[in-house]
DNA sequence: AATGAATGAGCATTCATTCAT
DNA sequence: CATGAATGAATGCTCATTCAT
C-alpha cells in the first residue's frame, strides 16, 4: 500500500483496458473503505472521511457507488468471491477427503487473518446492508458452508469421520472460530497464522476421528 | 409542582437500591435497549426510540443513565455478570475435570441462545463503547476465558487431555463457535439448544482426546 | 408584522396558556415561510432559509414540523380554515341568493387578493406536497367548491339563476378567475380589491340571468 | 474524432433548419421533458431523468441546450407559439365580433385541455425560468392578452358588448378559468373539452349582454 | 424525578454543469 | 456531435445532549 495513494494515472499509453483510471477510483475507494470500516464501524464512518481518504470526491465515489451501502456490498463481495474461489480449488484437489478437509480449515484461518479487516466488517456490518443484498449475501455464504459440509458429509459417508455431530453443525463449530478470529488474533502475537489454522484444523480433525 | 403529582414509593430509608420505581424504570429501559440495538443496532436505534418504546421521557432516561453510551454498558454488565457468575457456578462443582468441562461447554451454548439478543449485541457493538467502558467489558471477558482455560490446563496437566493444542487456542475455538450462534441460530430450527450445547460440547471433548 | 419578530416573550405572567412561546415558534414560522416560498417557490427556499429568517435553529423547526413539506402544510390548513369559515358566515345570511352570492363572489376575490401570498402557493406547491396530505387538501377545497355550488344551484331550482350552464361549472369558472389573480394583480394597479370583487361579481351575476 | 463516425446526414447547404437527426433530439427532448415537467415539476424533475428518458446523454442535450432551464423555455415557446397563431387565425375571420369572441373563448378552451400537461408547466413553473425569460414570456403572454382584449374592446365600442367592467378584467376574468382548467379538468369526466368550452364561451357572452 | 423545547454539528445524498476525449 | 467521469456546493433531515422549569 506504498505508492497506491493519488498514482498520476501512469496507465501507459498502449493499456487495452479503456476504464484504468475508474476501476482506480472504484478499488481505491473499495480499499480504503474496508480499512476504515474495520477501525470505526460502518455507521462510525461518514462519506466524507472514505472520499478524503481515497482522495476523490463525493461526488465522483457517488458517480461509481449508488450508497454508502453499495460501497459495503462492494466489500462483501470481494471478500466471498475470493473466498469461494480458494475453497473450491482446494475442494477439487486430488487427495484423501480428511486431507481435503485439513487443508481447506488451515487456509481459512489463513486467509481469514490475512484480511482480518474484512472479516471484523463482514460480521460486524452485515445489518447495514439492504435487505436485498443481504440475502445475496447470505446465500453466497450459504453456497460456501455448503461446499465445506459436502466434504465432511463425504467423509462421514465413507467412514473417515465419525457420525457422531450432524455435519452442518461441524461447520458451524469450525467457522465460529474463524469467524471469533476478528476479536482476538493479533499480529505479532504468540502465533503465526499458519499455526493457528494448523491447531484449528487440528482440532476440527480430532473431534471428528471415530 | 415539585413533589406533587406522584405516588409516595418512598422506599424505606435504610433500603440500598434506589426506589422500586426507579429501579423499574432502570431495567426496562436496559430489557428495551437490548432488543431494539439487537434488531437495529446501535448506531441505527435512537435514544428517542428507546424512551417511546420504554414508556419514559428522554429526560427521564438521561437522569439514569449518563448517555446513550451508558446503556449499552448496562447490557454488557448484565451479560458479563450472568455469564461469569455461571462459569463460576460449574467450575466449581465436585466433578471430574472432564465432565466439569462439558457441562460448561454446554452451558455457555444454552446461555448464549437463551439471550441470543445479548449475544448479537456483545459482538457487533463493542466498538460504540468508549474506550474505558470497552476496556472494562475486555478485562471481565478475559477473565472468563482464563477460567475456562484453567480448567482445559488442569485436564492437559492431569492427562485427561491432550496437550497438542495449547489451552488458549482451544477456548478460542470453542468461545468462537458460541459466538457465531447468533449468527445462524434460530428458535425452531432442527436442533433445540440443548441438542448443539451437547453437539459442540462433545466435540470439544473428543478435540481434547489424547 | 412591525415588532413580532424575536418579540422577548413578553407574555404576562398569568397568560393563562402554557404554550405562548412555542406557538411564537410555530407561527413565526409559517408566517416566513409562506412569505418565502411566494416569493421563491417551495423548492427554491431551503429549509436554512427559512429558519434563519424566522430567527430559529434547524432543530427548532423539526421540532414543531415534522418536514419542510408538514410546514407547507400548514400554509394550505391556514388558508383552508380562513376561506371556509368566511364563506359559511356569507352562505348563512338572511338574504336572497342572488345577493349572498354576490356577497360571496366578492369576498372570495378581496380575501385571496388580501393574502396573495397563499394564494400563489396553492396553486403552485400543491403537488410538493406528500399524497395524504395533498388528499386532505383536495377534500377540504372540495367542500368549499360544493358549499358555493349549493348556492348556486339553489339559486337555478328557484329561478333566480338560468340553469344554462351546470352549476359545478359555473363554480369552476369563477375560482379559475379568483386563482388566477395571484399571476397578474398589483397592489397598487388600476383597481382596489373591492373594485376587482365587485366587477368579478357583477360578471358572475349577469352571466347567470335567466 | 472530428467529423468521422457519423453517417453523412448532410443537410443541404442552403437548409435553414438544423439537421434531421437534430431536430429530432431536440424535440423530443422537449415532448419528454413537458411531460415530465407536468408530472413531476420542474425542480422535481432531474436533466438525468430527462436525458434517460429521451433516450440522449446529458453531453447531447446540452449540446442543444444551454441549460435545463433552457429546456423550460422552449416549453413555454412552443405554447406561446401556438396560442397566438390561433388567436390570430380566428381574430381575423370575417364574423361580427360576439361571434369571434364566442370562438376564440371556445378554442382556447380546447386547445389548453388539448394539452393540459403544457398548461400545467405554464402557471407552476414560471418562476423558474430566469428573469430575461420570463420577461420574454410575460411580453408574448401579454400581446395575447391585448389581442383579446381587442376584440372586447371593439364590441363594446359598437354596442355588441356591456361596457359595465373593462375588457381587462373580462379578458382576465375568461383566461382565469381557462388557467384553472389544468387544477380540475380531467379526461372522461362529465364534459367533454368542447361542452366546457361553449359553456365557458356562453358565460362570457352572457356577462357581456349589454 | 421528570418534562419537552431547543441546540448545533453532522450526515447521506442530489444535481446542474463542465470538460477532456 | 457525443460521452461519461468528475465537480462542488447545496439540501433536507437526524440525533445525542442540555437546560430552564
Amino acid at each position: 500500500m506504498v505508492s497506491t495513494h493519488r498514482a498520476p494515472a501512469t496507465a501507459s499509453a498502449d493499456d487495452p483496458t479503456p476504464t484504468t483510471r475508474s476501476r482506480d477510483v472504484r478499488s481505491r475507494l473499495v480499499d480504503v473503505a474496508a480499512e476504515l470500516f474495520a477501525r470505526h464501524g460502518f455507521e462510525g464512518t461518514s462519506v466524507q472521511t472514505v472520499v478524503e481518504a481515497a482522495g476523490v470526491t463525493k461526488g465522483a465515489m457517488y458517480h461509481h457507488f449508488t450508497s454508502k451501502d453499495d460501497l459495503l456490498y462492494e466489500i462483501y463481495a470481494r471478500v466471498l468471491r475470493t473466498q469461494i474461489n480458494q475453497l473450491l480449488r482446494i475442494a477439487e484437489l486430488d487427495l484423501p477427503v480428511d486431507q481435503r478437509v485439513h487443508a481447506a480449515a488451515v487456509d481459512v484461518v489463513e486467509s481469514t487473518i490475512a484480511s482480518l479487516d474484512d472479516s471484523i466488517i463482514f460480521f460486524r456490518s452485515m445489518h447495514q446492508l439492504g435487505p436485498d443484498k443481504q440475502m445475496q449475501v447470505r446465500a453466497e455464504r450459504r453456497r460456501y458452508h455448503e461446499r465445506f459440509r459436502d466434504m465432511i458429509e463425504e467423509g462421514q459417508r465413507t467412514g473417515v469421520f465419525s457420525s457422531a455431530v450432524p455435519a452442518d453443525l461441524v461447520v458451524d463449530y469450525h467457522f465460529g472460530a474463524v469467524h471469533h478470529l476478528s476479536t482476538w488474533y493479533r499480529e505479532g502475537g504468540p502465533w503465526r497464522a499458519t499455526d493457528v489454522g494448523n491447531y484449528f484444523a487440528d482440532m476440527l480433525l480430532s473431534a471428528l476421528r471415530p
